[in-house]
DNA sequence: TTTATATATGATTATATGATCATGTTTTGA
DNA sequence: TCAAAACATGATCATATAATCATATATAAA
């Protein structure tokens, strides 16, 4: 993996006199590393659970499908603002969307979603 | 909880004509969501996660500690943009650090933080 | 005690992004 | 077929943020 992934080229021009010294740790951690193209990726996945909005809806879609008006009543929020943020996130398969007549149900296109509720959840409450 | 937790308050004025059939839905998922101010916490702890440079870091520093001149070397990144983000990741308790005369050294402050990676990451791949 | 190295940080700037407004689309019911 | 309800979406704007530059601090070595 390390030779075809161009992750790690060659210390920079701000390389440090260490460097020598760490080279075989930094070769170590480029090994272990995803490629860059899964780092970006996973960056986006992580930042669509960054935002307040986006994390209140999906953490009340983890419970169970709503349409878009509970979704607004749920958080207070302009059906404009919700709708954004759910295309936001049906775009990247966070969720999915069903259509019963006038009313659209989103629900969690994925049960892995929940995991990586539980997990960020679990960590926060184990710091306070 | 539902009781003392603000987080819904009431249909605002968009509330939809859908929401009498919907009410106990919302109330089931309002009781099940975390509180406000957790959540907030946890869309702030998974912002961390969501920017590129920010995750080469944290998963650099899941395989082993690193200097920050190691980490420039690694992301061929200038050493203040580096620093900066550590400062980021120190003050939101991501990672700790250690001084060895000039050299300051980076490591995961908490065991969990390579969960959050491995689930995002197991995520991913099963999608592929 | 100078000088160089490694890192930290304040200020600035360009870009990204989230909410809003206005309006478009789809479906139902009168 | 017309109107209203539920939702989607383009444009705009204000804010957030990440990288950079310049500079400060801390440590070691000469």
């Amino acid at each position: 993996m390390a030779e075809k992934n161009p992750f790690f080229t060659a210390a920079g021009d701000e390389g440090c006199a260490v460097y020598g010294i760490h080279e075989r740790a930094i070769r170590s951690v480029q090994d272990q590393m995803p490629w860059q193209e899964d780092l970006d990726k996973l960056a986006e996945f992580y930042r669509l659970f960054g935002d307040k909005t986006r994390l209140k809806i999906i953490w009340a879609l983890s419970v169970c499908e709503m349409c878009v008006c509970d979704l607004c009543a749920l958080l207070q929020m302009r059906q404009s603002a919700v709708s954004h943020q759910l295309r936001t996130l049906k775009l990247t398969r966070i969720v999915r969307s069903r259509r019963e007549g006038k009313v659209v149900f989103y629900a969690l296109d994925d049960d892995h979603i929940r995991n990586v509720l539980e997990v960020g959840y679990k960590h926060l409450k184990e710091r306070e």
